[in-house]
DNA sequence: ATAGGTGCAAACAGTTTGCATGTAT
DNA sequence: ATACATGCAAACTGTTTGCACCTAT
């Protein structure tokens, strides 16, 4: 996939735009604005082949469908909110993690993600 | 949800002679060998029922399936073979979350999960 | 006897794929 | 011109639900 088509470029924008990482229904509804006839098949092919030229990032998420943020980023974790599902970026990381790993075990990656209520949630305006 | 049935006594075995958390799909194989008839959706069932009585907990994992362990467990986390796709239980915990969450947020829980190669698969034998 | 549990098949949600058509190169 | 991308619908996977039948109480 290499083509300059006005899907690939609607989706790839509506990414860098957001300040939060996006689920591939959001990405969907807010680049069909973008691009009236986009099916939720090209998001999906999208979406799968940006992740694979390296330029975006899956986050896979426990129960919920996956969320997408650009690749360029520092090592980081994430914070769900329990009541509007929005997940956000968490700088820094803990120390100390290979402590945990069973004995004979090898280490690839970690995850960290923090759940609880999100500023706008807390405040009871609920979205 | 009170009845002692076959079915039920079965799924409720399986997990507590589990050395780490089973899969529903791992649960449905190992409880239709004790209970030949056993259908899928009664496992699916008899799990959502066991986990609000409270006995069982599921542990919902990126991009995975879900697995379920006792509940009467102190706080863990969990380490992920990336080879063979068993969970594995991890003891302990990192401290000083809280200073990874964002301004303005409550945290409500937290997730750590590891992943790399079990020992089983570091050595090669692909299970 | 009867409320509740079970198995089956159909329904669902999210995701992927086959195919004819459209379009960037 | 043509190889690749798109939209649609069908297929697929994991999970849930409706319903007639079964069974622990």
């Amino acid at each position: 996939m290499k083509r300059k088509t006005s899907q690939r470029e609607a989706i790839r924008r509506v990414i860098i735009r957001a300040d939060r990482p996006l689920s591939t229904d959001e990405i969907f509804k807010m680049a069909r604005k973008l691009v009236p006839g986009l099916g939720i098949a090209t998001v999906y092919r999208t979406l799968k082949s940006l992740k694979e030229e390296g330029s975006i990032h899956e986050v896979d998420l426990p129960g919920q469908t996956s969320r997408w943020e650009l690749s360029d980023k520092d090592h980081h974790h994430h914070f769900l909110c329990r009541t509007c599902d929005k997940l956000f970026e968490i700088e820094g990381c803990l120390g100390d993690i290979d402590r945990l790993l069973p004995p004979g075990c090898s280490l690839e990656a970690h995850n960290i993600l923090l759940e609880g209520q999100c500023p706008d949630c807390l405040q009871g305006m609920d979205n």
